[in-house]
DNA sequence: GTGAAAGCGCTAACAG
DNA sequence: CTGTTAGCGCTTTCAC
């Protein structure tokens, strides 16, 4: 047998006759023989994989969004390399370079550092890259995003309700374009409404939103409700509430609604971007745009979802919730 | 310039001369010519990526021992490629058919499936495994874990302290050499104690912890104190205590101390394995045995260490904690 | 020091 | 339907 029949029965066609092609099995399954994969990128020029760039897997949106991806990217026989960039430029640039030499077949840009145009400088090829969870300024780029911005409006029109008269938002760094969408939301919501809205920076970690609680306790300037960009700021807000045996009817509110938070042991009114979606969804894009066919770009936004907590709720008639509750002795 | 000479300053050989290195050098830089990995990987042998397996990177402990794990890697130049098994043995078989055909050079096994035979036969070379958070049964493959029965010990220790005398444990599946370990600690420690001890079954899920205590609470024999056999199981106990509305003070303790469970959020009391140096150690091992000089397998086992929050903090002078905090209207 | 040639294990084009 | 041939882009002898 010639080592083309072989490829042609490892490659399930169809111009090989049955008996050949049971034999080359049953020959291939006596030896235990193994095909190359990698001389086989060489010469198709591709791997049947795919990156993942996060910020930071430790962050446990990450995990989520990297569990769809990997699933959805197994079903179409794609193993999913996971990066973490930290945000960094330099991480980021240092990760694709090496990826590219590695030959993946095309990225998922997940993380959101300030690295579109370096991004996209080196990786030409529009096809080979998807956008998750940011939304990029180049016009010819696939992406699949939550509206931000509705997700926050919603979010202040629920802490209206609970008669929260002086909201506060804590935000993230200004070259995250999720974190800027979800301040603009905020701030249009609460001009339309005509509230007290104040903002505090932040960087998307449990530190950022502990240090922002500590801004506005020391200003005397403490809100009565706090949105905060993310969930994990969310919860380090409210752990430095708890620290502080803050006795304030303080409302706090996250975003993405990650896994935990709707556990009753944090029970955090979250907007849910539809993490699970946005993975595959993205994966799917991403292996549409690699495919033969041109395809145009497409940019696809989620819709948000609210889920309101016991971090929010109403208690016993007045506003008040976890932070509350357990700082009482 | 022939292209064996571009080769030799690629990998920095000294065997040219300066002139001819830096003008190779400058070529590659005008051209932009990036080196094919593909190619390289075809006549090397080696891939420069390693494989992690774990049993779902959704479950808080995995993102963090991912993340040390990709450190360590990228130090030494190496790519991860994370995979989730769901501890299916199909599916672990699945992965590393995959994994080794695309070249990965090694595998991190830290998925807890009833799987061992399985992967120690698809990868004969013993050199090319390591398994993090699992005692393997083979005397001849390394591995790092931590002492899971004397961690168990010390928690039992631990609520013993707080006046409990009658303490339950959580399981996790049998076939989980981490978890038969913690439940072995757990019964040595209660029996040399002359504590009562009660047993339900679990498999690392919230859902499980919450199942177990449904099971306590439906049959009266309801423990003083949890122990469960890791920190997601914890919080699922938690979880189903608060929804129950437990007054009971019941004291909960988890295993593996995730970042989360330290927060005063949660304040559970948990037994610290050292994620972050499981991982990188693990990686450490897998390198230096994929090194050309033979080495023995390496056995490793990290000291746990105490962690002790408001889960199972005696207040006010009675035992208490958490649940009995926020269970009271 | 440098270049030429062989070949890693596949797929693709072409012949038969 | 099956076999032959020519690479894919590198590294590795072996000459020079």
């Amino acid at each position: 047998m010639s080592v083309s029949t072989v490829s042609r029965v490892l490659r399930n066609r169809d111009d090989v006759s049955d008996e050949t092609r049971s034999g080359v099995r049953r020959v291939i399954e006596e030896l235990g023989y193994r095909p190359s994969g990698v001389a086989r990128a060489l010469v198709t020029g591709y791997s049947r994989t795919i990156a993942l760039l996060v910020s930071d897997i430790a962050n446990p949106f990450y995990p989520q969004l990297a569990k769809s991806v990997e699933q959805e990217a197994r079903k179409a026989g794609y193993a999913v390399a996971i990066c973490n960039t930290s945000d960094s430029v330099d991480e980021s640039t240092a990760y694709i370079h090496r990826l590219l030499e590695q030959g993946v077949d095309g990225f998922i840009h997940a993380s959101v550092g300030p690295d579109e145009e370096r991004v996209l400088e080196l990786i030409p090829d529009r096809r080979r890259i998807v956008f998750l969870n940011r939304r990029p300024r180049s016009r010819d780029v696939s992406y699949v995003v939550a509206d931000n911005r509705k997700g926050a409006a919603i979010l202040v029109r629920h802490l209206v309700d609970g008669r929260h008269g002086r909201i506060g938002f804590i935000g993230g760094p200004s070259w995250a374009a999720n974190a800027r969408e979800r301040l603009e939301g905020f701030f249009r919501a609460t001009t339309d409404l005509r509230i007290d809205a104040v903002v505090a920076d932040g960087d998307f970690s449990m530190a950022s939103g502990a240090r922002a609680v500590d801004v506005w306790l020391a200003s005397g300037h403490m809100p009565t409700a706090i949105i905060a960009v993310n969930d994990t700021v969310a919860l380090g807000a409210i752990s430095r509430l708890l620290d502080r045996a803050a006795l304030l009817p303080i409302a706090v509110a996250g975003f993405d609604d990650i896994d935990l938070v709707g556990s009753p042991i944090v029970g955090l009114t979250s907007v849910a971007q539809h993490i699970d979606k946005m993975g595959s969804a993205g994966v799917r894009l991403l292996l549409r745009q690699m495919g033969d066919q041109i395809v145009p770009p497409v940019r696809k936004t989620l819709e948000p979802t609210l889920h309101v907590r016991r971090s929010t709720a109403e208690y016993e008639g007045s506003a008040t919730n976890l932070t509350l509750l357990l700082a009482t002795p």
